[in-house]
DNA sequence: AGAGTTAGTAGACGCTTGTTTACTTGTCAA
DNA sequence: TTGACAAGTAAACAAGCGTCTACTAACTCT
């Protein structure tokens, strides 16, 4: 057994992030991410403090969200649709996204939730958007982001698929341009 | 104590849709729902099995999510928005509503969840519009009532304190039209 | 080479959970 | 009035959880 805190720590993030967008938080035990991790669970406790706060820094690993959002204004709801589209029709979603989809619904985690959400998309979507109250129509934005992974979280992926997937899209950029649009 | 199996279950039922809804499956015990409706514990299994199949009860308890749907299709868009809206803006939603919000993600609920809005949303939804694949449309609709289900939880009621109510049901209502025309 | 630091481990602690069993008590028919 | 059936109760069960403590073993530095 080679000794590197680094490493493990690593590797219990990781293993974390995966179950935790695999399975949701509340069916996801410490112990089984000590044991996807390779590591003994007192580890994950002395490395990570808490159970929440193991799952808050899994969700801080990133997601390219982040770059979908940043671009050109003009391009937004485009970019958006076009990353719902995929979401809705086919299997992969990165770990983050899925993370948030299934996370539990105790006070705590909700507000990791919050937070996280509120940071990473509300408040980029409307530093993109002109005109009055941009976080009101980033908000719908949010909506139509979070509604498609309960979607594909109850209906399984691949719910939509699509008899004419440019069509979905088209008609999920007309929905972001009227939400975005001043 | 008056001996009323009856009205008892029902106690037990009503006292599990309320609490299911206010904190999530997951944040309920048995003994809360069975000390909220004045009742013992071990009664709770007797009358409903166990603890999913009481939570698959109390969303049949019905929600006026069906009477929004019913009706005339012209107005569908319409009356969706403006339930989304009120959903929003105000602090007041019905028990079932949050359930669905709120659930769990267990594989067991997911399953419950997704017969529940398959049959009383999307099946519903679909029904009234005409031109092809209206599943999928529906489905959309679906990605916005669930996703206003998401924004509330984690944003709270009252998120988007309408600066212009009317205006943010008349951006949902052309939503709800993009999504739902054929 | 030896001491000190630190990664890693084993195991238990205390608590909570859903569920079940054995029992008591009220109610109603005969 | 009595006996049987059903409603209600108390207590325990068995399992699982997150977390912590005491210990072992590997690496580093002088």
């Amino acid at each position: 057994m080679t000794r590197d805190r680094e490493a493990t720590s690593r590797r219990i993030l990781e293993a974390a992030r995966d179950l935790f967008a695999a399975d949701g938080y509340d069916q996801v035990t410490m112990r089984m991410i000590a044991a996807e991790a390779g590591a003994n669970v007192a580890l994950v406790n002395r490395y990570f403090g808490t159970k929440a706060a193991l799952f808050a820094e899994a969700l801080a690993t990133g997601s390219t969200i982040e770059s979908v959002i940043a671009g050109d204004p003009a391009g937004l709801a485009g970019r958006l649709a076009h990353r719902l589209a995929v979401r809705l029709q086919s299997g992969a979603t990165e770990p983050v996204t899925r993370m948030v989809d299934r996370a539990g619904t105790s006070p705590e985690i909700q507000a990791i939730l919050h937070t996280h959400v509120e940071a990473t998309v509300v408040k980029r979507i409307a530093a993109q958007l002109d005109g009055p109250h941009p976080e009101q129509r980033a908000l719908l934005a949010a909506t139509m982001i979070l509604g498609t992974g309960s979607v594909r979280r109850l209906f399984g992926p691949g719910v939509i698929e699509a008899v004419d997937a440019e069509e979905v899209e088209a008609r999920l950029r007309a929905m972001f341009e009227i939400c975005l649009r001043p």
